[in-house]
DNA sequence: CGCTTTTCTTGAATCAGTCAAGTCTTTAAA
DNA sequence: TTTAAAGACTTGACTGATTCAAGAAAAGCG
């Protein structure tokens, strides 16, 4: 299990690791984002409620940001969705996504370490980063769909 | 060239194998996508009222979306962008977008006909295609970079 | 040509995300 | 430990893409 949920204490030093402060709202958003992986920001305002139940939206929002941009969470957004975060950061991994209810799941890359980081022509793009989405059908919608 | 930019009765063919009504509105859309690709819908508007001057935003994105849905067009939203639309579909290619500035471009896909579409473990997902996006910088704004 | 269906117009509404100004905390130094 | 500077949070307004809804217009069939 690469994502079991962190301790207060294994926050706490996440957070010192990347340079911020310790706050609140950053343990309570951080703790909830290893707690719901592919959460949206929705969400995560809401469960981080009720933990801290005044925090405001714009903490969120700030707190998402300095945390994806520190590393210590990632941002996802496939189309027609709007942004998730998993705390599952730095291993190259993919996501499946439901087109009918939008779940979200991890998968490994398929075929090794770094792949699909060879474009056949760049274009002149200097490319850092290969992102693969998968789009089907999760087991609950179909499941759903065989019993009409 | 796979994607010449299709005279007026071309697009009329397109849009009845679609099963479409020809209307002003979708012959200006479909061509004003064949000439800019990966436009945003704002720069679809604007390029059509210049052959149409009244066309309502409304109209503009319901013809995106119907033409999308009858494959006549592909969207494509990376994250953190507006909604994009090209009019290169059924060829399985992928994009390179600027971290920067945005710019998006064709990539083909590098290993074989329709790759990565291997998951390792789909978690019981039925998938039907795999979307890579590359993430990186374009020539361009590597050359502002460069002197700054 | 007239009817039916689909498409387009108009105008309002929604909703994620952002901006800005001021207040409160954290942290490191005196 | 007190203090001050930097950084984080609150509040409240705002933006901008996209969608909703109802009626008017036009495409295409008979």
């Amino acid at each position: 299990m690469p994502s079991a949920v962190p301790s207060p204490g294994e926050l706490e030093a996440k957070l010192r690791q990347a340079d911020l402060r310790i706050t609140r709202p950053r343990l309570a958003v951080l703790g909830t984002v290893y707690e719901h992986p592919h959460a949206d920001t929705h969400a995560i305002i809401d469960r981080v409620r009720v933990q801290l139940a005044d925090v405001s939206h714009q903490a969120v929002y700030d707190v998402l940001a300095a945390l994806t941009e520190t590393g210590l969470l990632r941002r996802i957004q496939p189309s027609g969705s709007v942004a998730r975060y998993e705390a599952r950061v730095g291993d190259n991994h993919h996501h499946v996504v439901c087109r009918s209810c939008g779940a979200v799941a991890d998968v490994d890359c398929a075929v090794g370490a770094a792949p699909c980081l060879d474009a056949s022509d760049d274009h002149g793009y200097v490319i850092d980063e290969a992102e693969v989405t998968y789009w089907g059908t999760c087991p609950s919608c179909l499941a759903n769909q065989q019993h009409p």
